[in-house]
This record gives C-alpha cells, structure tokens and sequence, in this order.
DNA sequence: CGTCCACAGGAATGACGGGCGG
DNA sequence: CCGCCCGTCATTCCTGTGGACG
C-alpha cells in the first residue's frame, strides 16, 4: 500500500468513527515510542547490545518471560533505536528479525536471513545445507555485522530440533569478514531444559528475564495507548483499570489487556455508542472467550470433539464429570454414529489436553474408596461451547437427535 | 490399619499421512 | 520423484496411588 494510500485510510477512519482516532496502537504488533516499565530490560539489552557500535560482536542472549511481557516490542525498539545510531556513527549493523512460528522450517528461517544481506534464495530447488552455504557466503562478503533475532523459537527448535541455532552460534568460526549475534526469544521457560547443552551454554551467554506485569503497570500502558487510540474523552472512568486487572489476572499478558480495550472499542463502535464504557469491555471479554473457543474447538480431531460434548452433557446435568461417566458417555455417542470409541487411556490423554488448552479444568482427585479420578468442570461458557461444537457436522447430528 | 477402587499416567509400539533431503 | 523420517493419533500393557471403608 502506497503512503498516502495508508493516509487515506486513516483519515477516514478518523472522520467517520466515533470512537477511534487510531486503533492500530491497540494492535498487538504495533512498537510504542514508549515502554512503560521495561527501562531495565531496556537498558540491559542496550548495554549487551552497544559492542556493536564499535564493531565488536555482542553477545548472545536468550530472552524469556511469558506471553504478553514486552519481550518483543523491546528487542525490536532496542534494535531500531541501534540501528540508527549505527547509520550515524557510519557503522553497518544487519539486523535481521524472524519470527519461527511463521516460518517454521530451517529452510524458511534461512531464506528470512539471506533476505536480509541481500541475498535472494529460490523459494525452493536447493538443500538446507546448500541454502545454508550461500547465505553464509553472501554475509561475509559483507563484512558486517549481523544480529539475527529469533523469535518463539522454541517452535523452531520443537518441530526441527535445535541444529540450525547449534549452526549459528558457531557460525563465526567459519566466518572471517562478518560477525554474527542471536537473539533468542521463547515464552516457554523449560524450553532451555531441552536444548542441545552447548547450544544452551552459547546462546545464553547473557540471559534477560521479563517478569510479568502488575495490574497498576498493565494501566499505564493502557492509559499511554489509549491516549493515541481514543478520541478524547470516549473512554469512561474505570475502563482502563477493567482492563488492566482482568489480565493481571491472566499472568500479567498487556497482549490480553491491549486486546481487551480495542475489542471493547470496537464493540462500541459496532452499537453505535459514543463512548466506551465497562460493559463494552465485559462484552469483549466474552467475545474474545468466544472467538478462542470457536478456533481451538474447531481445529480438535472427532473425538477430541466427542469427548468434549460428552463432558458438555454430563456437567450440564450434574455439574461436573469425572473420566469414568465422561467416557461411558462417549462410548454411547459414538455408537450412535455407528463409528469406533478410542480405549480409556487416550480419552484420559485427550481430557488433559482439554485441559491444557483451557477449554476443561481436569483436577485429579482422590475418593478413596471409591478410587482415584479427574473431576472434571467446564472452563468456558457453555454457550460457546455449544456454538463451536455445533460446526461439527458429526455432532450436529447427535445435538438434533437429542431435541 | 490394611485394602482396594478407579482411575492416572509412563513406556513401547504401530498405523498413517505429509513433507524433506537427496 | 522417491524413499525415508517425523509428528500425530491411537493401542496395549503396565505400575502407581490417596484415602474411605470394612
């Protein structure tokens, strides 16, 4: 899209909503200028990183903290903010960034790297290793420096294994020209357990933690979004602090505080309010619950679906279930589809999923005479439960029967 | 106070389909 | 393009266990 296309569109969008002046702010990959409590990551990161400026290779570092703290938008503003300075100290600084839950194979992240010294790699046609050679070719004819972040990269290393991140912390070795740096980025704090151990010792040469945020933190970064988002005087007294302890509640995700507030926005707008007020963050609330349990429910094998109206149906009635009734009940739905029942055991294994996934709370528990089971509630509304399980036709069938 | 229920959940193994490397 | 490997879903067999009941 062409720059006044963009514009266009803003303005538009400002003339014609009630509420918005700007929402992209509210989007989850949007960098601030500012970042609210994160000046010591910032600082550190700064501080590992300034080597750089003076041609010396900084070191690794591995990033972790969970979902929602900042890990991302600091690394990238660190980065944007070294790689002007950079630009006017006359220093060439590559700075590649790649995100490997998009692109999730080795072959995918190299083709990211090549990009970035300039180098175009076929889409397909050549090896790993031939991809692998080139690029490291391309860099050191650059003689530059490289700092390649990876970011969610234990989906990278959970699919592919850690081999190409081994490769790039001993990249220098084989390079004479250029240098290069990684930035490793997860939320998943055992995901270091499983690393190759020299992998581990070399690209947690400096380890950064992100510490979750509190509820009065989780405000002032709402309140400096919403500031840009709003048009002034739209959002009510206690909206921002709604907000803010709903997802201090949820391990301290500013993602899920910052998805709050623009869903809210835009449920407001939808009605035609001028003002966005607590219950259009209730309501968002809800929708965004709604939306999760729609995709994760519809993205679940057969039985997966099977167990999960089975475990429906029984707390409905009793309000909760423990494994025993949930697969005698499931066994009875799939003879009514005349298809075959999984054993036990993987219903067992397809509950814990459940569970994982926050659709189900499954807690082990003992009876003691009467044995040791799950007892098993409801971790979503059942209205959506029903609604996302509805869009199976397998289960369609069985919801008409039951009328 | 020991039993024994009703499962939890680990380990080994297999069928199957899709994607990778050569 | 083809074989191989890997992830996913599933089975079989198994050992482990908290606590109410007798």
């Amino acid at each position: 899209m062409k720059a006044s296309d963009v514009l266009e569109e803003v303005f538009a969008q400002a003339l014609s909503s009630k509420i918005f002046v700007n929402r992209e702010v509210l989007r989850p990959d949007y960098i601030p200028d500012q970042l609210p409590h994160r000046e010591e990551q910032i600082a550190k990161l700064g501080s590992i990183l300034a080597p750089a400026l003076r041609g010396y290779r900084p070191s690794n570092v591995f990033i972790y903290g969970l979902t929602g703290t900042g890990k991302t938008a600091v690394t990238k503003f660190v980065l944007k903010k070294l790689k002007s300075k950079a630009l006017e100290l006359g220093t060439s600084i590559d700075v590649c960034y790649v995100n490997t839950r998009q692109d999730d194979t080795t072959y995918r992240v190299i083709f990211r790297l090549a990009e970035c010294v300039g180098l175009k790699l076929p889409f397909t046609g050549i090896s790993t290793a031939e991809a692998y050679r080139r690029f490291m070719k391309a860099l050191d004819s650059r003689a530059t420096l490289m700092i390649v972040v990876l970011d969610e990269i234990d989906f990278l290393v959970k699919k592919h294994g850690d081999e190409l991140l081994y490769r790039l912390t001993r990249a220098n070795e084989e390079l004479s020209l250029s240098k290069i740096s990684v930035i490793g980025i997860t939320n998943d704090l055992k995901f270091v357990d499983n690393l190759d151990p020299r992998v581990r010792s070399s690209l947690g040469e400096v380890e950064l933690v992100f510490p979750p945020y509190n509820a009065s933190q989780l405000e002032d970064i709402l309140n400096d979004r919403a500031r840009l988002a709003f048009r002034p005087g739209v959002v009510r007294d206690g909206v921002i602090s709604l907000c803010a302890a709903l997802a201090a509640r949820e391990h301290g995700d500013a993602r899920r505080a910052l998805d709050l507030l623009r869903v809210a926005g835009e449920i407001a707008e939808r009605e035609g309010a001028d003002y966005v007020g607590v219950e259009h963050v209730y309501k968002a609330r809800t929708e965004i619950e709604h939306d999760r349990v729609v995709e994760v429910v519809s993205s679940l094998p057969l039985h997966g679906k099977l167990v999960l109206l089975a475990i429906y149906n029984i707390v409905r009635s009793r309000g909760k279930a423990t494994t025993g009734e949930v697969y005698a009940h499931y066994k009875s739905l799939c003879t009514k589809l005349n298809i075959e029942s999984v054993t036990q055991r993987r219903v067992s294994d397809i509950i814990s999923e459940l569970d994982m996934m926050g659709i189900v709370n499954a807690r082990v528990v003992s009876r003691g005479r009467y044995g040791k089971t799950r007892i098993i509630t409801l971790a979503v509304s059942e209205e959506s439960l029903l609604t996302a399980l509805k869009e199976d036709p397998y289960v369609e069938v069985l919801l008409d029967r039951s009328r």
